[in-house]
DNA sequence: AGATATATACTCGAAATGAGTATATGTTGT
DNA sequence: ACAACATATACTCATTTCGAGTATATATCT
């Protein structure tokens, strides 16, 4: 073996999510002046696997009890995560940092600890209301830019092909993190200056070029890797959504089908047919009705519905299927 | 931050898949008496991102090159895996070990490595000719007797329901992982043992308990938590396989649809309805035919077909649908 | 009572899919 | 040459899934 063993050290990162009405949401810890998803260092001697010693330390520092966990992945880049702002790369012991996916129902909020949603971080990933602008007027344009400025032609060829999977007519909603890592890569989000020792070029201050290359920090920054940990855990979840009954995990016991399907679509993104979506729910025997109805302030009541647990017995992939709209013409 | 700081060092394992004709095969290497996946240390001096190291000593202990690669979980569990059969545990540092799956065209076999069949290490998965027997024979009553000797009513409800998750009517071809680890936990996998301190119960040479409650030590074990890793890696591509084409990376350059339906249906350990497939794969666009023809001992030559490369760019997720048997009755 | 808002039931057609039949094209043995 | 066989390939058919829409029911507000 070699020379210099083992200067590692293990970081737990847990990207808690919630969902609280439409609006989904992740834990989140301030850190100087940006945001950071809690973490902490793992402790070998004090614990048997290292979700334990993930349990335990956002146990202390949120005062939350995790639910459904699942871990991501596993990042060792060196550069993208730093010990520590301040000091350079190099200096302390490596950091290689294993990233979770929490569920919880959203509850109050710790101290030091602030609820925020997930489209702050990314908001060209919520397409309820309609496709975000800023993908045709900002980042289709740019993206179109990092293909022509690519060192030679194969290289161009792969980015404009990732270009039209992540941004192109079909949208995936799943391909949450291929989508952070391009715009990362071409420059269009703060980590990367941050991370390569520079500055955002966009810089309102700079006098120098005017609109022709001006350059766009997309969606709020956060700590090390930690945005794309936090883009890892939603694509997962969006995927995990449509074969497992997870959404569970983030409703409260009872609820109405409009409630869930809202749900369901703050967490894909996406807006969903209505009656479909109960059908759907319905047919996988997903949820059954309490006889209870909600008092709406307006409208007719809706018959209250809880999980059936006993789906997971039945079905062998029980989940939401977040329909793709059927292709109208091109094939 | 707590005394007991960073005693933590990085293993890398890869489990390296390759298919022969119907033959699934991993590349693994001798370790004593013991199969093991190809695994070292993580050097961070040296390597910028985990996977970099990887392929490094990859390359180094086994001669060979990987092609696509993917992460696949990083465990951390204390017991399932000591630092040498020899050391006893709380010695020498703690290990992290991160898995990895990598896919390759088998080729020669280097030094000190050999390929061996999937289901030498995993025989209840294979279910082309018909389901294994010893499901029937040896598994459920097994598993059977497990839920009875639950401590209590809970955990036997729980045990009953993964057992029926597992291995009961409707077989989700994907669930490796789940399989394995409620073998594990049943004790019916002789790493069980090992990893406590025991010796497997049904020793031949025992005298002892006849036929009455035997227990049967499944499949071939594996050094560490080896046979996890590789569970973990033969789930994530039967996975994979249905929404990304994965298998090309499995077979030659050109192919006849014969001899790509027989990889599909090893890595996934069923048969396929031939007629269907070819229809899939040609609706998918997922091949294209060079116009030359294979020359067959028997029977009708097949056209030679060649992965299409376009696909990618063209569809969202083109795959191979393992087709799910629509239900008979039940429901 | 009528406007409005939401819940729920039902219909329709296109596409996907499991299963099968029919036919084509090669080899081997006599 | 020709039957027997083996494999490849084309096509049919019924069922299921699923996107999209219409129709109707039950509440509140003015």
């Amino acid at each position: 073996m070699s020379s210099t063993k083992e200067a590692v050290s293990i970081g737990l990162s847990a990207a808690i999510l919630a969902v609280e009405g439409e609006h989904p949401s992740v834990l989140v810890v301030a850190h100087g002046a940006q945001d950071a998803l809690p973490f902490g260092p793992f402790d070998p001697a004090h614990h048997r696997t290292l979700e334990s010693g993930l349990r335990k330390w956002v146990g202390e520092q949120t005062n939350f009890e995790l639910g459904y966990t699942e871990q991501l992945y596993t990042f060792g880049d060196k550069g993208r995560h730093l010990p520590s702002p301040n000091v350079g790369p190099g200096s302390g012991a490596r950091v290689v940092s294993v990233g979770y996916l929490a569920l919880t129902r959203q509850v109050r909020e710790a101290p030091d600890t602030q609820w925020r949603g997930w489209y702050h971080y990314f908001p060209w990933e919520d397409w309820r209301d309609k496709k975000p602008e800023m993908i045709e007027r900002v980042i289709l344009p740019a993206l179109k830019k990092f293909v022509k400025d690519a060192p030679d032609g194969e290289t161009a060829a792969l980015r404009r092909e990732r270009m039209n999977v992540c941004f192109g007519d079909s949208w995936d909603e799943e391909r949450v993190l291929e989508r952070y890592e391009l715009l990362y890569e071409a420059g269009l989000v703060e980590e990367f200056y941050r991370d390569n020792g520079q500055e955002m070029k966009q810089d309102p201050r700079k006098s120098a070029a005017k609109s022709s290359s001006q350059i766009h920090s997309l969606g709020t920054p956060m700590l090390f890797d930690h945005r794309r940990i936090l883009a890892t855990a939603i694509a997962r979840l969006r995927g995990k959504l449509k074969y497992r009954p997870v959404v569970f995990e983030l409703m409260a016991p009872t609820f109405t089908l409009l409630e869930l399907q809202r749900a369901v679509e703050a967490l894909a993104g996406l807006r969903l047919h209505k009656q479909n979506f109960r059908r759907l729910v319905a047919e996988q025997g997903l949820v059954e009705g309490i006889g209870e109805f909600s008092t709406p302030a307006r409208g007719r009541p809706a018959e209250l519905f809880r999980f059936r647990r006993g789906v997971l017995r039945e079905r062998p992939a029980p989940g939401m299927r977040v329909g793709a709209r059927r292709a109208k013409a091109a094939v």
